[in-house]
DNA sequence: TCAGATATTTTTGTATACAAAAAACGCCGT
DNA sequence: ACGGCGTTTTTTGTATACAAAAATATCTGA
């Protein structure tokens, strides 16, 4: 291992290690393979830069580069992989300006859903919410990062499903699956995205149906969450080397 | 042209008009027939149901299936067309609950972006949505429907971009090109998606940088188009024979 | 010893070949 | 004449082969 121009490293061995056998009847077996790459994306065992190659990949996985390219223009058009042309796949490392994109479009659909999730929301529903946000707590204290890192974008996709709006959905399950990569980039060690019983509250609200508490709460939620981050554009072109080693004075 | 269980045709001649012709580099032309077949869809020219066989597009753009299912694939990713598993390619017929969910989609993104845009937009953009505004009009006004659709999407794109916020632009895109769809299936003939002059008045709002008032007219704008639709279920799977012929009784 | 040029290897882009499933067609017996 | 059954044709899914580009290694002449 050579090569560490940036941090993106090569494909780690955890990857690997999920290796699945033969299972699945091409299709299902593709979708399985999408999930696999892109859990490990957002718990951040592939970190932004790192390559995606398509060779390595067909070992790993056992199927062809067709499955794997397919496979990787999925992940591209979720914006979890960036695609340069003649250049290959790496995990995409988003911009400063493209994290606050993110975030303000949470900010709006997040916000905007709470409402008609606190009219829907069933029994069921908040015990469900409650364990997924103990889960996280929990591993949260024990240390287990990168499940908590999951378990958080799940809690968040998960409420959005509540709205009954499918499409809404799908939507923040995209922008939560970024969000991950841009506290990969921009976020400081030690400080989880969300604090460790925010979410708990969140659920009391839903659960008395104090729609617009929710969504001043989800408001607050977000705003902390973004600005505990770091977000400033790391020159990427010219990083200017003069002011770095301050050889010019 | 024996088939047409639906109202779904074969790919019609139009298409194949715009036949280009060597150029661009590979990806460069992907895009291109992407771009294509989506405005086809959007369009109308391509109508819910039609099917999209492989080797068809093959010999109208000239490129492998390779490219094809590459192209495919995205517009599957986006919703234009739907892939069936070892059935092939079509374009998409939204269900009543898809298009309640876009059309609840657009309430939120589209009406929560006004008042940022009313924040941010010049002279220049006004003129330009203007310009678009007229020209919609016009192609209303002269009976060219496929035209005036595509313009109608095009100015709820514009409008979204003006936000600043490049993620929230590309999702208002999607649910333009959706909303097409919808109105192909659910629209009544005659009346056409948007009221001819609302997007003038809308102009004016933001020229004026009245944001609150330009969001209650979009909200109201995106109301009177979805009332104007019929979404009703019909129901696909098991039509109900006896009731439609009334033998029963 | 090292910069620059050239050769080799790796890696991606695209087309095509082959297998399997689905659809279309025709056949035949009742 | 018609419905069920088997065959042919069409169409999709997947792997692989080949070409072009990029990355890497090697060589050569100061």
């Amino acid at each position: 291992m050579k090569k560490s121009h940036d941090q993106g490293e090569e494909l780690p061995g955890l990857v690997r290690s999920k290796r699945v056998g033969k299972n699945g009847d091409g299709a299902e077996r593709h979708e399985v393979i999408y999930h696999i790459i892109s859990d490990a994306i957002i718990e951040h065992q592939l970190r932004p830069g790192a390559r995606l190659r398509e060779d390595a990949l067909t070992e790993v996985f056992n199927i062809s580069r067709t499955g794997v390219r397919k496979i990787l223009q999925r992940l591209a058009l979720e914006q979890l992989v960036t695609l340069t042309p003649r250049r290959g796949a790496s995990v995409t490392r988003p911009t400063a300006n493209e994290a606050r994109d993110v975030f303000a479009a949470r900010q709006l659909v997040e916000c905007g859903l709470m409402p008609e999730v606190a009219r829907r929301i069933t029994a069921d529903d908040v015990r469900e919410l409650k364990r997924m946000a103990s889960d996280e707590r929990e591993a949260l204290s024990v240390g287990e990062q990168s499940r908590a890192i999951k378990l958080s974008a799940a809690f968040h996709e998960r409420l959005a499903e509540l709205s009954g709006n499918t499409t809404l959905a799908a939507f923040v399950r995209q922008l939560c699956s970024r969000s991950s990569l841009i506290l990969a980039v921009y976020g400081n060690i030690g400080h989880l995205g969300c604090e460790s019983h925010d979410h708990d509250d969140l659920v009391e609200y839903l659960e008395r149906r104090e729609g617009t508490n929710a969504k001043a709460f989800m408001q607050r939620h977000l705003k902390e969450i973004e600005a505990s981050l770091s977000i400033v554009e790391e020159e990427a072109s010219a990083p200017d080397l003069h002011q770095i080693f301050g050889l010019g004075t």
